[in-house]
Order: structure tokens, then C-alpha cells, then sequence
DNA sequence: CGACAATATTTACATACGTAAAAAAGGGAG
DNA sequence: CTCCCTTTTTTACGTATGTAAATATTGTCG
């Protein structure tokens, strides 16, 4: 009951009669090929067990048709949601996608940059790690081939494509939001590792100054260090309340993630975060991560438009790969603004 | 400032002066070469940017060093926590890993299937999709390769090495708690598409059963089919409240993410889940997921050692191309055991 | 200084397929 | 039936590296 198995393009020429190089281009192409010629083949190959060599194949195209991406972490539906839209871009363009997670380690991250170098992957697309990534080896890597930065920016690769949020935009919503119908926030910040939080903290900074607030920023230093966002935020403000402050402040964070944590916070309190009450407690985020709908009380927050960007930063590595002008000088950046998702923590 | 680019080894062995099979040899196993020419062969390399070719090395290794990854799809912290266990121990043991995800569907878990033959990867590890999962394609790469399942299992391929939750201990874990200090549980379930679900429901109704309590089973007809755990436990269960059903009973969800979504029914409808309160509302799920001690109430549920089945799958499955026998009459499964996690929503 | 062992080099072939050029075969129109 | 065009086959070489066998080199010890 199973078929014969095949290994090269040799013995399947002998095989079904058909030569090799006629096999050759039929796999990279059957419309070249007559289409009786097609049909033999078809034929021919529902009979056995065979796939062509991934490698051999791709040893010696000029182009490999791959594109590999680079995301820092796995455990959080955000990169999860972004690679979704990226493998499902990216496959639609016809191209092999392979994903290497840095797993919040640069020497990995930078494994795989070398694993994608010695591919010859048609481009890359780099969701970088904070502040730790090895910028040399982004730097031979974006050198090398087509290279797309996406979801955030390392401060010491600013020349470089780039398509993300725009999160000066973005989180100006929800301080501006805020600001206009209640208490001034205080930031809930995270060690300063994260591009996006230390923008969204100075985002926050400029636009308090400009409304003549005094603004205030929390957890900027780790309580502890195991690094997950949500236990950083419960810990950070269940010290605050521990202690009787901003028990009746709006609460601003640095993410959803975070957000969640202080959400858990309030509620160990006795505290219920929400826009209905005077003066009360108001909690909120950034990123509309998949779970704020579903969060007591549900978060509000401001959506990334993760299906733009993911779209978005496959067609422009699409159209470097397919020759289009770098500008070095000046290269492109896209950004796509985020929309306030009113819910019910403030 | 950069370093001239070499792109075979031939070139590289011409400008540093050692032959190219002690390169290729190099490149291997630095140690079978003499430490002076290692320390040759390395100034030369820090003298110039070269990568060896990933297709060409794999192209006649007899072994590829690659382990095929397959999940079912990426926006479950689940998976992704699987992932990385499945990942970091994999490199560990001197891996390199390719994931791929099936997204959903089954087209495309079965072209990742291809891809993985065509790579002579040296193994695969597989969480399938549903019932829907390809199952020629699955029964080939198993017949082709050291195949192991993880996380759940096809009733169409029982006799397959296989990894994963004792789900029949696990999920009675939780049963037998719910039913021992208060009201038997309902079961709110999912459309009978996935295995671990359909295991939790079954176990669910024995243990019933046994106790010589009346089963109630809901949620197995999908609402709305957006497919999403959570909307889909929000939206039955609010519905059930609605109609002043099940108000204050136990609720045991077939997972966590469909709890999650109970919690926000509950809170919908002014109730608070707990297990202080006698013979009021509790809501329980399954599998741990890492949100859990941040929901409102923190949710009550098993915990699944993610840990442990990540290391075993992968360790069984470097067995298994390291040669091990398999009895195709009686393959390795190994269940690991879950542990209750009681927190406040039961 | 010579012999022996360890290591490196040379040479040659293999991997599975892409691809170009020339020759052969097929197919339709006149 | 023949000519011409299209398609396939034949032939041959290229891709970057693995690998085996024979040969050459190096280093060490007596």
C-alpha cells in the first residue's frame, strides 16, 4: 500500500521516462512545460514517493526564496500575533519562511543571524531584542542582505529600514485620553531595557510637561528580576498600595502585559480600576493584547495595528529583495498609528 | 572597517593557507585538528567574514542535524511555552530546530510536512492539529523519519511514540477536588475538534459517572465560530447566565482560555467566582496557562509540566535517531502527571 | 641524525539538482 | 510528405561542501 520511494531526480527520470532537466523545470515550474508532458509527469508522480532535495535545490538557484525573521521572545501573544501576519504574508508571496526565536538571549539571537548569513535567505525581517542585541552582527547581517527592522528600534541602529507603530502617536492617545477626562496618569514603567516602554516613558514625560503636569514614574527599577512583565507589574504596584499611594490615581502603563499585573494588584487591594467612578482608580495599557477584552475589569488600551505592520514590513523586504532603491542615507521608515480601545479600566 | 567577504572554502583555504578538507574538518569538530592549526585556521577567520553554506554542508552529511518542529498554532501560550522548552533543550543537544506552524490548517501543517522530507530533517516533533490534521501525511512522515507526537494525540494514529499529559489523571485531578468540597461540577466544553478536549470531557463524564453524580455537559455546539478559546466560554456561558442557568454552580472548563472567558461571563453578570463562598458560583479550568495567577479571581486549575514533556520529547526523539528500537507493535508514550494549582476562582 | 607517529595536503569522487547548448523528436500546416 | 517550429532529450558542467585514500609534512624521541 505505500508507494515506492524515490530519492533523486535521476531515478524518478527513469522512473516515469521523462528526462531530468524536463523534471527540473517542471518542478520549479510546470507552465514551461507542455501540458501533456505535465500530465505524464503527474501521472507518473502519483504513482511513487517523492519531494525534491530542499537543499540540492537550493544550493545552487540564484535566489533561495526563503525569509527569515527573527523574533526575541515566543511567550507573549503580541510577537505571536505579528509573526501570525508575517508567515501568512510571506507565504502568500510565495516565499519559505523560517522563524529563529532569540529566546531573550543575544547569543542566540545572534545564532541565528549567522544561520540565516550561511542560508543566503533572500532577506531578513529582525524583531530585535532590547538594548542587549549584538549590534555588529545586526550590522553584517543588514550589510549583507535585505534586512526590515520590525515592531522596534534599536537606538544604535537608527539608519535602517524600519516599520513598526508609531508609538509617540499612539501612546499620546491614551495620556492625552487621560489627561481630558480625569486624574493625570502616573507612568508604571519597567527597567529600561525595552525601546518601546523607554519611548512610550518619554512620550509620557514630554506630553505631561506640555499639559503642565508633574509627572510620575514607577517601576523603572525591577523588584524582581524574573523579568516577566505582568509579575513586574503587580510587584511594583502592590508596593505602591502596600504603602497607600496612588490608590486613587490613574494608572498608566508601559504595556498590556504590565497592565494586567497591575490589574491583579488593584484587585488584591480590594481596588476596581474603572471610568465610571470620580477620582477613583483608573488602570491602562498599550498594545491591545489579545486577552484585554477579557480582563476584570477589561483593559483599556490602545491597539497596535499588528496586521498593517506584518503585511507591510513582508512587502517592503519583498521589494528590496526584488532590487528596489535603498536610500543609505535616508531609508524608509513606516509607521502606523494606534487607536484607542475604550474598555473599562479607565 | 569591514573585513573582505569569502564565500567558499576553497577561497578561504587559498587565504589562510591550510588545506580545504582540514577546513571542512574544522568546521565539524574543531578538535580532531591539532591545536596549532586550530589557532591558524581561527587568526585567519577573525581576519575575514565567511560563513560555510548551509545547503551545501547538509547536502551530503549523512546526518542533517536538524529537528522538524510542528505546532498547531502560535497565538496559545501553550504552545509557545512548549516551544521554548522544545527549543532550548533541542539546541542543547547540539539541534539545530526548524518550527514550522500549521496556522490552523491542515493545507499548510501538510506542506510543512513536505518541507521537513525534503529536508531530510534527522527527526520530527509534532503537535498536531485537531481531527483535521492530513493523516496519510503524518502516517508518511512517521514512516519516514523518527517521528514523536506531543501534546495530544490523533485518534487516526494511536500507535505512535508519543509524549504528553496524563489527561485522564490530570483533568480527574481537578474533577475530584470540585466534586469533593462542593457542588459537582458542569462541564463547559468545546466543539469536538480537539483532542484534549474531547479526553477532558470524557474523563469528566466517567469520574461522574463513578460518583454516581448527574453529568451536565455545555459549550460542545460553537456560538460563534471565530474559534477563539475565550470568546467561546464567554459567550456560552453568558448565555447559560442569562437564562439563570448555572448561577451557582461549579463550572469546569475544558481548558484555561475557555475559562478565562467564564471568569469575564461571570463578572459580566456582578458574579465572583470563589471557593470561600458555600455552594456559590466556581469556576475551574486546565493546563495552567501562564496568565492565570493575573486573572480576577486568579483562576484554579492543573497544572500541565510543560517543562518535563518538552525535555522528554525531545530526548526520545534524539533516542530515536540515534537508532533506538521501536516496537512498531507497542511505541514509548510517555504521560506525565498534572498538579492541582488551587488560587481563588475554585 | 634518523625513525616513527601524528597530522596535514593532494587528489579524486560524491551529494542532488540547476542550467546552458546542441541534438533529436514531435506536431501541425502547407 | 516535407518543412518549420516547439518541446524534449542528451550531454556536460556548475553549485559548496563531505569524505576517503594516498602522499607529504611536521614534530618528537632516542
Amino acid at each position: 500500500m505505500s508507494k515506492p520511494r524515490i530519492n533523486t531526480m535521476e531515478e524518478l527520470s527513469v522512473a516515469i521516462g521523462v528526462s531530468r532537466p524536463t523534471l527540473s523545470r517542471y518542478f520549479q515550474d510546470p507552465t514551461r512545460i507542455k501540458a501533456t508532458t505535465v500530465a505524464r509527469i503527474e501521472a507518473g508522480l502519483a504513482q511513487v514517493e517523492y519531494v525534491p532535495n530542499f537543499f540540492a535545490t537550493r544550493l545552487n538557484r540564484k535566489s533561495t526564496g526563503i525569509i527569515g525573521v527573527i523574533i526575541p521572545y515566543l511567550n507573549d501573544l503580541f510577537f505571536t500575533k505579528l509573526l501570525e501576519q508575517i508567515e501568512m504574508a510571506a507565504m502568500a508571496a510565495g516565499y519559505t519562511v523560517i522563524t529563529q526565536c532569540s529566546h531573550s538571549d543575544p547569543e542566540i539571537e545572534a545564532r541565528a543571524a549567522r544561520t540565516f548569513m550561511s542560508m543566503s535567505v533572500d532577506g531578513v525581517l529582525v524583531a530585535p531584542l532590547g538594548d542587549q542585541s549584538d549590534a555588529d552582527i545586526q550590522e553584517q547581517l543588514s550589510q549583507r542582505m535585505p534586512f526590515v527592522l520590525v515592531d522596534s528600534r534599536p537606538t544604535t541602529m537608527p539608519a535602517v529600514e524600519y516599520v513598526g507603530t508609531d508609538h509617540e502617536q499612539s501612546f499620546g492617545l491614551i495620556v492625552e485620553y487621560l489627561c481630558r477626562v480625569g486624574e493625570p496618569p502616573v507612568f508604571l514603567g519597567m527597567p529600561r531595557v525595552n525601546f518601546n516602554a523607554n519611548q512610550h516613558e518619554s512620550t509620557y514625560l514630554r506630553m505631561m510637561a506640555e499639559k503642565g503636569f508633574e509627572p510620575t514614574v514607577i517601576g523603572t527599577e525591577a523588584l524582581d528580576d524574573r523579568g516577566h512583565f505582568e509579575a513586574h507589574g503587580e510587584a511594583i504596584l502592590d508596593d505602591c498600595f502596600s504603602r497607600g499611594l496612588y490608590m486613587d490615581r490613574s494608572i498608566l502603563c508601559a504595556n498590556d502585559r504590565v497592565a494586567i499585573g497591575a490589574l491583579r494588584a488593584a484587585m488584591r487591594h480590594g481596588l476596581t480600576p474603572g471610568r465610571s467612578q470620580d477620582g477613583g482608580l483608573r488602570i491602562a495599557g498599550h498594545d491591545d493584547y489579545p486577552l484585554c477584552p477579557f480582563t476584570t475589569p477589561a483593559l483599556t488600551t490602545v491597539e497596535q495595528d499588528f496586521e498593517a505592520i506584518g503585511k507591510a514590513a513582508v512587502s517592503r523586504l519583498v521589494q528590496l529583495i526584488n532590487g528596489a532603491e535603498i536610500n543609505a542615507a535616508k531609508p524608509q521608515v513606516q509607521l502606523f498609528k494606534g487607536s484607542l480601545r475604550l474598555r473599562e479600566s479607565a
